[in-house]
DNA sequence: CGACGTGTTGATTCCTGTCAATACTCGTGG
DNA sequence: CCACGAGTATTGACAGGAATCAACACGTCG
């Protein structure tokens, strides 16, 4: 065992075979363009569990997430956190022209990030349009998803901001599952305290509102983790949202 | 008075006489660059009250808050509404690539937008890097913003919402009286309907949290708008923000 | 086995929402 | 001039939902 484990870096595999090559703010590149990301990028992995950034550290990269999933949080004074952000593979990390990082960043799972050394990267960024071009159109979706987290926080109850929750990650997990099955099942990513963190209850309230989700008949539980919805209707009902479910984009 | 009151529109001044010339999406923009803005531009007035964009409207343009206060907000279908976010004088309205407005917009007080076509200003966009550049640097600001809003709405109490609200107005202020007066007096610009929109509570629950504030010494009033602040420490330590509040950039 | 992390459930408190009455300001019109 | 109504704001009584404090269950790992 190495003495540094958390600075695990692995050699990167080519841009061309990079899973996340055509979603994340590369997607746009070119083949020059991404010879020379190629020269400042590296892989550095982070194991489920642990910090990758803290708020107010210096930031010398930015990135990508390749595999894994991690959160932004912000804290007050006394410890009440908020969950800011979750960071799904090809999500970016970091702001190009800020060198102190604004939030804590944490590897909920085993994470792989691939970074670019900050100063080059933006130059790059000055210099080739396409990165810049699909780093706006990615700050934009995320500041719809803020805003859409805004109106759960300040207006849904505890059962709603749940169902919520779960809308979105069976959302998510039948985008991959390309067929359009009636019965959804999916893990939960999240422990319930990180559930609590982002949907701005308590640990005890989750247990409770999922609880009461399960003997209402809305959701199945096996274990503690894996959850189907027998009816995704009833479940974006007790979300609160358009019944129409019509999103935009 | 004209039939369509509400359509008003101004000729607009030439960009080298804006007042938001140097802080709007066109900040960074050079003579000939203007010079093609000003072919695709056109003022738009709105009263105070007023709906300037309804949600899922058809957005044929983008634009720029020249004067006055606006507000982002979105509802549940039983009414609820939350505030998403406060558009000021050089702030930007609409997403390019987007033809559906995805929130409400409303007028606060009276309202001047620079309106640019929104196709013409696609393309404007896709050739000179300027206007994306900047448009960048706004929506990193502005998810910064949204996020801070997140640990507000999630996790702080009424009385901290309010004094947050309250030292956010008066910072913002604060800037504009170069001075750094030990005294800060302000007026809101919002009801107290907009406040709880904004905080995620009832107008009820902010109409007792400022008067609890009052009663306590931390702020004085004038009337139902005017506020001062005796010690502006002391208002920030009830936000509940850290003390220093040492913000990024 | 015992410690630890994770999760569930119960009892109780209390903060905020809800419902309701009242006050204040500002126009309008008789 | 004053009555009236609409919009805005304050305050009180009360109820309810989520937080808090606490006990306990389950699985894993040393």
């Amino acid at each position: 065992m190495p003495m540094v484990p958390d600075l695990a870096a692995a050699a990167p595999p080519a841009c061309d075979e990079c899973p996340i090559r055509h979603r994340a703010v590369c997607a746009r590149c070119e083949a020059a363009e991404l010879t020379q990301l190629e020269t400042i990028k590296y892989y550095r992995s982070y194991e489920a569990g642990q910090t990758i950034i803290w708020s107010g550290d210096q930031m010398d990269f930015v990135a990508s997430v390749v595999t894994g999933i991690a959160t932004l949080t912000q804290t007050l004074e006394d410890g009440r956190t908020q969950m800011v952000g979750l960071l799904l593979p090809s999500d970016f990390v970091g702001r190009p022209g800020r060198d102190r990082a604004a939030y804590n960043v944490t590897a909920t799972t085993d994470v792989m990030m691939c970074c670019f050394r900050r100063k080059p990267f933006e130059t790059l960024m000055e210099t080739t349009p396409h990165i810049a071009q699909r780093l706006l159109q990615m700050t934009l979706d995320e500041l719809d998803a803020a805003r859409e987290w805004m109106l759960l926080l300040g207006r849904k109850t505890a059962r709603e901001k749940i169902a919520s929750l779960l809308s979105i990650v069976a959302r998510r997990d039948a985008a991959l599952k390309t067929e359009a099955a009636q019965v959804v099942a999916f893990d939960l990513p999240l422990t319930r305290e990180a559930m609590s963190d982002y949907l701005g209850l308590t640990l005890e309230t989750v247990s409770r509102q999922i609880s009461a989700l399960k003997r209402d008949g809305v959701i199945v539980l096996q274990g503690k983790r894996h959850v189907t919805v027998p009816n995704m209707d009833r479940l974006l009902h007790e979300a609160g949202d358009d019944s129409d479910g019509g999103y935009l984009m």
